[in-house]
RNA sequence: GGGCCGGUGGUGAAAUGGCAGACACAGCGGACUUAAAAUCCGCUUCUCCGAAAGGGGAGUGGGGGUUCGAGUCCCCCCCGGCCUACCA
């Protein structure tokens, strides 16, 4: 019976079902198996799955199969990350409430989930925004409060104005909003943080971490450790209302303690809090001024990238003494210093650092060198174009003079610490994590503000804290929570008495720093995870999805672990064994796919003319899985006619019949065919192995015509055992790619054999091909013989043919002689099955 | 400015230091067809010699180096992409 061509159309829904309803990839936890977790990184309901997601979702979802077909117990969970903005803008912009929007385009997405035929573990399902999940979010909450890892203060907090709302430090993209664009602006307001900073040097290690270099890189930077020291400068204050002069201490850190005998001039950050006090009446207004001017400038001017930007500041008309060299030096403002970042304070040494001597030229402030360079005399810095290099010996610095480089900083410190006017430091880039929303579609900060007892924490058994369907959105700033009375008025837990509630909601990335270990226990109503249902999954194996995430979810997620894991609540370090980015999906014109390019492919309408296998082995073809690359029309042709290949090949060799007998030795063509299926193990199983689905799937190409090939030169092959066998090998290397396809042949052909549809067992449980070293290589080799490095002639000889031989043989050659050209043989370099080289 | 990743045919790309261009796309030629589509087969880096069979030379952004041998390793430079950026 002869089915024609390949139409997917007919059968992969079908299959789908069939998946489903048998609950292949629905793993138990009674499984004996050794476990593998595969996690992708879930979605954000937008209500459309693009290319994007297909791409991560296929490479993720065909090492699982593959895994699965080794014999582990597979988990795949997928879920929704529900909460967050759009779903509030949608709301504002089609007075839709956030919560049908985001159901029903969760409702879309598990439906175009389906359609890619992945293998997700449904049952473990996580939508962050229904109250049985963020119930155990708010509960982490009152864990990390109870253990003073959670806190509220005021901060300044980087407010974007657009949506009116804060961001955290990492979703300021060059000084803008990352989601909309808008340039940031500073605000100060009462938020909770998340002490991250504790871990920030448990952070730093990566101990036995598959993850790429570049993300532990990306990770090591952010949190950017400096060692140096602390050094408290003495500033006397003025007399104010008739009190009498008060010395304050002021802190900077430097990660060049060495140079201190260089500082010429001391600045501190507009917003610092000693300014007012620090500044001379005179200077009063234009301090003022000044700051005022720094408080509305925007990050993005303040952080810009023009590097040529000239230094601005202003003196306070005050000044604090070097607590080593005794020196007076002026006290300044200027924006180049950051409160954020270290004390807020910075001994200016403009001989050596640059920033630091351009603020000098800019004000013509005086400039002392304190360390020569190797192999430099001592010059005059008004002739200076630019700071000197602090690598060198020191000088000009009484009591480290003469300190070779590389020992300065250490003796520097000593003599700070004997002083007793400083210590050895370590800072931080790092920040603590602002997870306070001004925002309602979020999991509610489960807190109470009670005029007797203060800030109140929900008790655990009072959760969720449910956020109400009925709010407004007004642009006020401020959660629509808060204009929710039966939200918003409360009474106190503790007294009882009126109270009100934290109106704010918490970032989307809370939600996301545990939903991998809610996998492991969806539906446990009483936890928000057993220990030994998390004992048994985590970590997770396997991790897949983009690299824009290597400084946020990634890290938040670590810190997550790290802190449940001192809670003793987890009982291991790290979330995520092995990490893996996916490429980007490129537009046909090698862009990024956006709306306005008019470039974007919808898996929908390619899936609707192809079939998901075309698509899902389309796109693992283009390129590497960590490279992504441009999408071309022409291209998913080719993938395209190889699935009808396939299609045409397998139903040919069903309809001759299909022969599991056969374990005798085969000879002749049925030989040459057994070689052509060990090797198509070999190195597709290899490829799997590494994420290489652009070579795996090329090597399948390769093996079907060469199957192809031998059916036309012996027609009678397909008779074979081997045939069979060959046959149905192709199907099991190709079933992760093209899960439908295969099933669907598979099956068909299970039947031919005479099995019963009720014995049947789907391929994608059947176990991995085994392949034969011995049959990988062939009966000959051509060996190669080079002749000064350029090849000359080719051997055909048997691969374990001795050194000797093919010395011989090689010297015989009449090509090789030509080249050698009656000149003497100097060396010979045999690689074996490869290569002979002749030196002359 | 700093960091990372890249640069290979007309295109997407292959290649444990060992025959560069596998596998595809596009193109050209052929078979099948009344014809087209589909399918199948062949050719397809450039260049030179040759009617052909063949054969020579060059070639992986540019320049140098290590090596019997370099797309691959080392140094310098050019170009592109991503990340990061006044971090004291």
């Amino acid at each position: 019976m002869a089915r024609g061509r390949f139409q997917p159309a007919e059968f992969e829904r079908k299959w789908q079902e069939w998946w489903d309803a048998q609950g292949i990839y629905y793993a138990r936890d009674d499984d004996t198996r050794e476990k593998y977790y595969n996690l992708m990184m879930f979605p954000y309901p937008s209500g459309d799955l693009h290319i994007g997601h297909w791409y991560n979702y296929t490479g993720g979802d065909i090492y699982g199969r593959y895994m699965r077909m080794r014999g582990y117990n597979v988990t795949q969970p997928i879920g929704f990350d529900a909460f967050g903005l759009p779903a509030e803008n949608a709301a504002i912009k089609r007075n839709v409430q956030p919560r049908e929007w985001t159901l029903d385009n969760i409702g879309k997405m598990q439906a175009q989930m389906r359609l890619m035929g992945a293998g997700w573990d449904w049952p473990r399902e996580v939508v962050s925004c229904l109250p049985d999940y963020y119930r155990w979010t708010q509960w982490l909450f009152l864990q990390f409060y109870k253990q003073g890892l959670a806190y509220r203060t005021k901060a300044p907090a980087n407010w974007c104005p657009h949506c009116n709302t804060t961001l955290a430090n990492e979703q300021v993209v060059n000084g803008h909003c990352e989601r909309c664009g808008t340039p940031v602006e500073r605000r100060e307001i009462d938020q909770w943080l998340l002490r991250i900073t504790k871990y920030a040097d448990e952070l730093l290690r990566f101990d036995g971490m598959e993850w790429p270099e570049k993300t532990r890189l990306m990770q090591t930077n952010w949190i950017g450790r400096s060692e140096g020291a602390e050094i408290r400068f003495r500033a006397d204050l003025a007399k104010k209302r008739g009190k009498g002069a008060e010395t304050v201490e002021i802190p900077v850190f430097t990660t060049r303690p060495d140079t201190i005998y260089g500082v010429t001039f001391f600045v501190l950050a507009p917003e610092h809090p000693l300014v007012e006090r620090m500044t001379a009446p005179e200077q009063g207004e234009a301090v003022q001024e000044y700051v005022e001017r720094t408080r509305h400038e925007t990050e993005i001017d303040r952080l810009s990238v023009d590097v040529a930007r000239p230094k601005t500041g202003v003196p306070l008309g005050t000044t604090v003494t070097n607590p080593v060299s005794g020196a007076q030096v002026p006290v300044w403002i200027a924006d180049y210093v950051l409160m954020g970042y270290g004390s807020g304070a910075v001994m200016g040494v403009p001989a050596h650092d640059q920033r630091d001597f351009e603020f000098a030229r800019a004000f013509d402030l005086p400039i002392i060198q304190v360390i020569r360079p190797e192999g430099e005399e001592e010059t005059d810095p008004a002739t200076w174009e630019a700071a000197k290099s602090h690598e060198g010996v020191i000088l000009n610095s009484d009591g480290l003079d003469g300190a070779p480089a590389g020992e300065g900083i250490a003796r520097a410190i000593k003599l700070i610490e004997a002083k007793g006017v400083g210590k050895a430091a370590v800072t931080y880039r790092l920040r603590d994590w602002l997870i306070s929303r001004q925002r309602y579609w979020g999991a509610p900060i489960p807190i109470v503000y009670c005029s007797e007892h203060g800030t109140v924490p929900v008790p655990e058994d009072q959760l969720p804290v449910l956020l109400p369907d009925q709010v407004e959105f007004k642009p006020t700033g401020e959660s629509p929570l808060r204009y929710v009375p039966e939200f918003f008025e409360t009474t106190c837990p503790i007294c009882g008495g009126p109270a009100k509630r934290e109106t704010d909601t918490m970032d989307t990335f809370i939600c996301s720093s545990w939903y991998f270990l809610r996998y492991a226990d969806p539906k446990n109503a009483d936890a928000a995870w057993s220990a030994e249902k998390v004992a048994q999954w985590l970590p997770v194996d396997m991790y897949i999805g983009g690299p824009e995430h290597a400084t946020l979810h990634l890290m938040y997620a670590r810190f997550f672990v790290k802190a449940l894991r001192d809670m003793g609540l987890l009982n291991f370090d790290e979330p995520f064994a092995r990490l893996y980015h996916q490429g980007m999906v490129l537009g046909p014109d090698g862009q990024k796919m956006s709306k306005s390019r008019g470039n974007v492919i919808a898996p929908d309408d390619v899936v609707g003319r192809y079939g998901a296998d075309t698509v899902r082995s389309y796109l693992m073809f283009m390129g590497p899985f960590d490279q992504g690359g441009p999408w071309s029309n022409q291209g998913i042709e080719g993938v395209a006619r190889f699935m009808n290949r396939v299609w045409a090949l397998v139903t040919d060799a069903t309809e001759a019949g299909v022969r599991v007998d056969g374990q005798a030795k085969p000879v002749g063509a049925a030989l040459g065919i057994e070689r052509l299926r060990h090797k198509a193990i070999a190195r597709v199983t290899a490829d799997y192995e590494g994420l290489r689905f652009n070579t795996a799937l090329a090597a399948l190409m390769e093996y079907v015509n060469s199957l192809n090939k031998t059916r036309e030169q012996s027609p009678e092959i397909v008779n074979d055992a081997a045939f069979s066998r060959a046959v149905d090998t192709l199907l099991v290397l190709l079933a992760p790619m093209a899960p439908h396809l295969t099933e669907e042949l598979w099956h068909e052909r299970r039947l031919r054999a005479g099995m019963a549809e009720s014995e049947y067992t789907s391929i994608h449980v059947q176990p991995w091909p085994e392949y034969d070293p011995a049959l990988i290589v062939d009966e000959t080799v051509t060996i190669v013989v080079q002749v000064n490095g350029k090849v000359r002639d080719k051997l055909e000889l048997a691969p374990d043919t001795a050194e000797d031989e093919v010395r011989e043989r090689a010297l015989a050659s009449a090509k090789v002689r030509s080249a050698m050209e009656g000149r003497s043989l100097k060396k010979f370099i045999y690689v074996p099955g490869r290569l002979a080289s002749v030196v002359v």
